[in-house]
DNA sequence: GTCTTGTCGAACACCTCTGTTCGAGTTAAT
DNA sequence: ATTAACTCGAACAGAGGTGTTCGACAAGAC
């Protein structure tokens, strides 16, 4: 993770290409080459080297930065108010997200140790933590299963919606609703009625 | 897929031994090379490939056979009664056959195309989909998602239970229940209780 | 306008893996 | 006991990747 700050204007702007192409390629090939990230962005596999010590650490500056451009995103989400409708808004601005950046997982996942991937998951997975024991608070969430597996559940089906769609299986228009439908009736606890 | 019939005794012994032991070894590296393999099965690289013609023949037939187990093992569990219990009773058959076999899926995903894998779990996915219907046309199960989607949500939801389980963050004699409680509440029709 | 910083291409050394060939030896079938 | 099927190790060829070094050159900083 190359310092930004004190740099000439070119490296900066270098650095910038070098990220959105790496971005891009592993999108489309999760094995993609430095040579090819390199030719993708414009600029000499040496000038890359010159920026990332190695590969792996390319990998984790272009995951670390789909996450901090992630996280940014979902701050604009309204989380106040009732609950269930706060995760419903949370899904509709969270399942695109992951979408168009589960290859992206599935290239860290390749490289990167699972600590590392478990790490960054940390501060998305907060935001829904708070979320959940809010709903919880408010009687409108369950008790009966840990918080630790109503977060993971959340995350699950949101991958598991992506892949759905990268399948074919499913239509992109529909999924907001369908996620929702699911995980608000996951939450939802044991003899209170399923909502929708 | 080499033919086992009409081989002599010990190349059938060495087949197993390799398929054995790639099933091993890929649980351990999902990148588990030829001679890794081969090693741990006793045998010289040059026998293994007289078996199979290249490294993806070899995962292939490892994850077959896998899958043919478990279909195998999965055939003994009742799924006649009530649908919710038979869901219950199903989970708790599954789990520890995602859970076991869920590094063995990642290696298959590295080197099998996606649509072969895809084709694969076709029939898994159709013992999930007729008691689906099966609860639907009780009345237990919920009409409106899709059946498409609600069998992703099973096998989404298992596999998101054993990744839970592989981080330390999921007991394994918790989750067939956590199982169990989050897919009853998630297939119930809207406006039912949840059950629990 | 100078000087530092960065870039470039080519080439290099190195590694790991795949898949094949060879001949000699071993094992099961009959 | 003979034969056909199988195994083995070593060695080969080839591809593809990573990370480094070199010297010449360009571009931004001041």
């Amino acid at each position: 993770m190359p310092v930004t700050t004190g740099k000439r204007a070119d490296a900066q702007r270098n650095v910038a290409a070098i990220l959105d192409a790496a971005a891009a390629c592993l999108i489309r090939d999760p094995d993609a080459s430095v040579s090819d990230i390199a030719a993708a962005a414009g600029v000499g596999r040496v000038t890359l080297y010159g920026h990332f010590g190695s590969r792996t650490e390319l990998l984790d500056a272009v995951f670390v930065r789909a996450l901090t451009r992630a996280h940014e995103a979902l701050d604009a989400v309204d989380l106040t108010g009732d609950a269930r409708e706060a995760l419903a808004r949370l899904v509709a601005s969270s399942w695109q997200v992951v979408d168009e950046s589960r290859m992206l997982l599935v290239a860290a996942q390749r490289t990167l140790p699972a600590e590392r991937i478990r790490d960054l998951h940390e501060n998305p997975m907060r935001r829904v933590r708070s979320l959940l024991e809010r709903g919880r608070a408010a009687g409108v969430f369950r008790f009966d299963l840990t918080a630790d597996w109503l977060v993971a559940v959340f995350y699950t089906i949101l991958h598991g919606a992506a892949d759905e769609i990268g399948a074919g299986r499913l239509a992109p228009e529909a999924a907001a609703d369908a996620i929702t439908a699911t995980l608000l009736a996951a939450f939802t606890p044991p003899g209170r009625p399923v909502p929708g």
